[in-house]
DNA sequence: ATTTGTGCAAAGCCTTTGCATGGGT
DNA sequence: ACCCATGCAAAGGCTTTGCACAAAT
């Protein structure tokens, strides 16, 4: 019960296809084509597994004029066909949208550190009970859900502890 | 155990003050000022507890060149400083911005229909313990959380399986 | 050859803000 | 009299879109 709850990083599940295979995949399926751009942009994301918006992705992209250029408009519309592919998850966070990696990582939700601006991630099998639970008495048939925990993190609070010592010394 | 889920509609709770004193209040201590703007934004959201947002609150005030009139300028202005004296809560929602009655209300969260929008609430103690139960696992110091789970309603699970019906026959 | 994708710039949507005027205290 | 609040219009931040050209099938 209490192992229910798992802080630890997330690891990659064993996937019988990459999400580069799986993209091709989705892109065949329905008459869509593969360019260099959705190439690229696929590794760009998938090469590291932060939470990420739009605007920060296209900061570690090659600038306009470098090789492998692409525009933002172009960025945003295959950030929406990796979330459509099952690639990548998105959610709201503070007005912008943040992106994951969904393909190839188990389920989990988040804390959020309101000091920090930092997620971090848990996994929890009771959450998903009670989520079900509350959703079939309510009659619901379940799609999803979104939890954020707000608060702050444990290194927040070392830091504003300090701050707060010395703020008391002056 | 199971009683911990409230799916019924959500009562209004005893409190010593109304919304409006509590925003007197409010003001008073910040040498804030009574407009009537303010009075009649007040009322017109206190008069019905229903999720709303910027826009839609917009709409059903008085329009330019009516009595009453205000402008967008001062209900988002507005609705910020309800925000910040405790009497609504907000969140996002489909990207705008949702808000909703808090003082004199009790917490709860959220199921979002995602076929006809409707948000429908519930309470639970058990989400709130698994909550804190999670965060202290983490080291984190909680000040809130925000759950929405998404799917369909039983009324449009009926109303799409009528569809669908007709649709078969064709 | 056909049809989708890209880059560019413009527009959209929701929300905030600068500024001059109006109104509480 | 002071200074906060309001209305207006303009600007902001993020994202989408129309269009002409480029590229994939």
């Amino acid at each position: 019960m209490s192992s229910s709850i798992t802080p630890e990083p997330l690891q990659r599940l064993n996937v019988s296809s990459s999400p580069q295979e799986r993209f091709e995949e989705y892109l065949q399926t329905r008459g869509l084509r593969q360019t260099s751009q959705r190439k690229f942009l696929i590794d760009a994301v998938f090469s590291e597994h932060e939470h990420f918006d739009a605007d920060e992705l296209i900061d570690r992209l090659p600038a306009k004029g470098e090789d492998n250029y692409v525009s933002s408009a172009t960025v945003y519309r295959t950030l929406r066909e990796f979330v459509d592919a099952g690639l990548l998850k998105s959610f709201q966070l503070d007005g912008r949208t943040v992106y994951e990696l969904d393909y190839g990582y188990p389920a989990h939700d988040h804390l959020y550190c309101t000091r920090c601006k930092e997620l971090f991630e848990f996994t929890s099998e009771a959450l998903v009970g009670l989520r079900d639970q509350v959703a079939s008495k309510m009659g619901f048939r379940v799609s999803g859900h979104r939890m954020i925990i707000q608060g702050m993190c444990s290194d927040c609070i070392t830091k504003s502890r300090r701050k707060k010592r010395k703020q008391d010394l002056v």
